[in-house]
Order: C-alpha cells, then structure tokens, then sequence
DNA sequence: CAACACAAGAAAAATTATTACACGCAGGCT
DNA sequence: AGCCTGCGTGTAATAATTTTTCTTGTGTTG
C-alpha cells in the first residue's frame, strides 16, 4: 500500500531507460494509465507488454492490475499534485494541490502510526501530574500549543512553550510526575534532544512527534515517529502539520478517553461556560 | 465519480436479489472486492461470475474491472466517513477515525471554496501595508497564529491578535492601507462582529474565514465560507480545524504566487537563517 | 394455460496479464 | 583483449480473468 506518487516521479533516479519512460506517460495522463489494458499502455510507450508489467513491479506494485488500482486511488485524491514543474498558479489549482497533499499526507500519517505506541503514550500522559509541551518555529509551536489547546480541557495540567531558551530552563527544573511533550518536524532540533536528555536524568517520561531515527527520536522515551516527503516548493511548508495535528488529535481524544468520566466534566464545564459568555447557542464549539 | 456509493446503498431499492446481496457484501468488505477477482466475489456472493458483471453493469460501470477502479477511487476518502458512526476506543479505531473525518473535512472544503473569492482576499491581501489576523479560543487562535506564520515570511507585516480586548482597541485604532483576517469557526463571535464594523467605518478591507451566513460572515468584506457539518462527540472539537488550515495555506499560497519575486527573497533570507543557525542540513523545513 | 419477460448459470470465447526463454549490451575481471 | 556476468528487453507461450453466448428455469400476465 505504498505511495506511487514518489516511485513515479523518481526523484532520485532510480528508475532506468523504459521505465523513467513510462513513468512520464503515465504521469502526463493519469486517466488514461488507469483505463486503458496493459498493451494499450505498451504501445503508447513502445515497450513490451512485459515491460510494463515489470515496471509496475519495481514501483511496487503487485502487478499491472494493482497498479491501476492505486493508480485510481491516488487519482482520486486529486492528482493535480503530479505536476511539480508546472507552478500552479490559479486559486483552483492552489487548492486542490494544497487539499490533495493534505489528505495525502493524513493517508501517509495513517500507515504509519503505531496503535501501540500511541497507546502507551495517551497512558503515560493521562497519568501525569503535570505536562509540558515543547516545540519552536512556527509548525512545531502550532503542534505544542495544540496540545495545550486540547489538553488543558481533558482537565490536564499543561504549560507549552515555544521558546527555547525557556524550554531548557524548564527542563532543567522538571520535577518527578511530570511528562513532557516536544515536536520536531525535521528531528534535529539541538536544544530539545538537549532538554530530553535532562528530563532522562530526571526520570521524566518524554514523548516526541518527530522523524524516525532523527537525533529526537531517538533521544525520547516514547517516539511517535511520522515521516513524510520533503515538499520541493518552498511556497509550501509541506503538509506535514496535518499529519502532526492529526497525531495531536488522536493522542488527546485517546487521553480522554483514558479517563472518559473526568473528561466529560471538564468539557461540559468548559462548554457551559462559552455558552453563558456568548448568546446561549448551545451548538458552539468548544472554543471557537 | 461518487455516485457508485447512492447505488450501492441503493436506498430506493431498485436493486433485486443477488444484486443486493452483493452490494451489501462489497459494503461490509470494500478492501476485499477490490483485491478479488470477479471469480472470488462470485463465491462470497454464492453467485456466478456473470452475474457479477451483470450486477457492475446495472450500478453504472463498464464491467467488473472498472468496477473495482471506481471502488478504489470511492474508498479512499469517502466510503469510510459515511459508515455508521460507532464508539471508537481503541488507538487504531480513533486514529481511523480521526484521519478519515480530516480528509473528508478537507475534500468538503474543496468542494466548497470559491477559487474567485479566494483570489480576490489574496490580492487585497498582498495590496496591503499592514494585516491584521483576529482569531480567540484555541482552533481559531491556531488560524491566526498560522496566517501570522504564513505571511510574514512572504514580507507581509502582519500583527496576529486572539485577546478579544486588543482586538476591539486594534480596531478602533486602525489606519489606510491595513487589511483584516479574522477567523471564528460559529461566526458568532459578536466582539468579532463589531470589530469588522469598526474596520468597515474606516474602510479597512475585511476577510473572514467563517461559517456562511453568519453574523462574522455577514460584517465582512470578503467572507471565505467554510460550512461543516457538527461532530456529536464531545471528546472531538470537530474537524473543521483542518478544512480552516487548510483555507489559510490556500492563502498563503495565493498571496505567495501574487508576487512570486518578492516572496522568494524572503523565504530564502529565512531558510538560510535557519540553515546557519542549525545544522547546515539544507533539506531542513521552513521553520520546523 | 400459454406466452413472455427476466434472471441465472454453464460453457465457450475473448481479452488481458504473466511467465519462460533467448538475445543483446554494457561493465568488470582475468 | 576476451570472457563472464548482470541487467534489461522482446517474443512467444501460458495462465488468469472477464465477458459473451446460449440455455434453462421461474414468475407474471393476458
């Protein structure tokens, strides 16, 4: 159930001859890999037949057949984003890339999570007396103020912070039963592996979303590791936010329901509470 | 595209017999139907072969192949999100979930933004000297707070503000040449409300990120509408979150593209202040 | 009760994909 | 240099999958 779309644009040339060919075809219409018959495919590239079938294969695919078929899956989600050279430009072209890579990078986001993991980590942070959440520059301090965000109304005591010269003084003064948070897009965030390492001395159980085998990762307790392909355009700060906001997301619905009773206090309390300040619409949302 | 799902439900019963009977088993399994072969969902469906092409034709598709393309198309985003809802408490079950209703959050988006409104707040937006981005409580809090971290890397000067209070004082301060974003996921925010009528007295452009018809959507120049609809869980502060970060990285896109030059400098000033500060590793991410 | 419409299966046919095998070519090794 | 080796390729044979054709059975209607 890998992801065509990096094996067909071949960033880093792996593919030979025929089959960086038919890569290019196939990517130039989409719809028409996905409907025509494997010959059809052949001629249009002037291979063999068997060619295709052993491209297919190197790209992962099981087969011509499965090929098309996650051909057709990965079309649906909006394929515009097959065209990196050509800029979009046009509000409708924006959007359907920006929506496509999005819901690709949730699908991605969804392979590669670790029920297990995840588990561990809602425990460990129900459990806590006190949690910190750190993470800098924009999409990580998004992901730690998300945190707070939904943490704090699961009745958890939270502080983030953004700053790391804060960070590391909050780390050195951590106290046994607190629990800390950090998240690093790119894992090679100096100071936090710094702060997670003082939190090791201090016995404070860590939990990162960062990168696999990055020097985060690996200096955390619990890694929730999300890897995702680096965007090339730099309009774009890739969509790796949404998986992270997805991780943040599932983590805090799974702390709530760790303790299902004491989180519904704490929501209705809060709920209440937007509905006497506002015009008594009980439909709001909690918090805007 | 979508419609193979209608008549699979087939709510109007035209379907009869086996027909039904392999509806109702591609719905219980769509993962099986689209990995089986015609011969294997005959089986399952205690049916021949041809009936199962027969069945493919009635639903609208050209044959059993293209029956599985359209269902592998459907799966991706929609067919999960429209299963009945039931209590999901395992990690697996809550990040199935949480991903499913994000993507679907984010294909309803598409569906719904005007490419013509959108390009129209992107320009006001790079026209102006100054922006203001209004957003309280948590989710619109993070909108704010990623439209401040969107745009000012793109040269924009942009203020991001989720304090009611300074809201109201920015508003009645405000001067020629500001524009302003504000974001309120009910679009009942009624300090909002009369910010963008203080905006409109001094001329000031006024962009909403919003919920249609509402009294926020009303007040502003440009309402960008986002109608999703309500999550009933209360552990789940809805998905819309998603579909609103994803209207700002449109934004941010557009107004990236209004001036591509201008933007690139930027991007490259940040990119290589954090390539000097960190590592030296150039794949790094614009800002973690 | 016959005539008809419809649905279903069996078997044959057609289509489509895969495998087996042989050839050619480039690069490395003796 | 000459030879082996590995890789990619096409042809032809094979296998698989799907579709068509033909036949039978069932239920409905005049």
């Amino acid at each position: 159930m890998m992801d065509l779309y990096p094996a067909l644009v071949d960033e880093d040339r792996r593919l030979s001859g025929h089959d960086r060919k038919l890569a290019q075809i196939v990517l130039d219409d989409v719809d028409f890999a996905i409907r025509s018959t494997i010959g059809e495919l052949a001629a249009r590239a002037e291979v063999s037949p068997p060619t295709v079938t052993r491209f297919c294969r190197r790209i992962g695919c099981a087969g011509f057949s499965d090929f098309k078929l996650q051909l057709a899956r990965m079309n649906y989600v909006g394929l515009r984003y097959l065209r990196p050279e050509v800029p979009t430009t046009s509000a409708a072209e924006v959007a359907e890339d920006i929506v496509a890579k999005a819901q690709n990078a949730l699908f991605q986001l969804h392979q590669q999570l670790d029920p297990v993991v995840l588990d561990r980590a809602a425990q460990v942070l129900r459990a806590a007396d006190f949690i910190l959440a750190f993470g800098s520059g924009g999409n990580s301090s998004m992901i730690s103020h998300e945190l707070h965000n939904r943490l704090f109304r699961l009745g958890c005591r939270i502080h983030s912070s953004n700053d790391r010269s804060m960070d590391l003084m909050l780390s050195a003064a951590v106290t046994p039963g607190t629990v800390t948070v950090v998240s690093s897009m790119t894992g090679l965030d100096a100071d936090l592996v710094r702060c997670l390492d003082l939190m090791r001395q201090q016995k404070v159980p860590t939990i990162a979303l960062t990168q696999s085998g990055s020097p985060v990762a690996l200096a955390a307790d619990i890694p929730i590791t999300i890897d995702l392909p680096e965007g090339r355009n730099i309009f774009r700060p890739t969509s790796t936010r949404y998986a992270f906001l997805a991780a943040v997301d599932i983590l805090a619905n799974l702390v709530a329901y760790a303790d299902r009773q004491r989180a519904t206090v704490f929501l209705r309390r809060i709920k209440e509470e937007l509905v006497r300040s506002r015009d008594g619409d009980d439909r709001q949302l909690l918090g805007d």
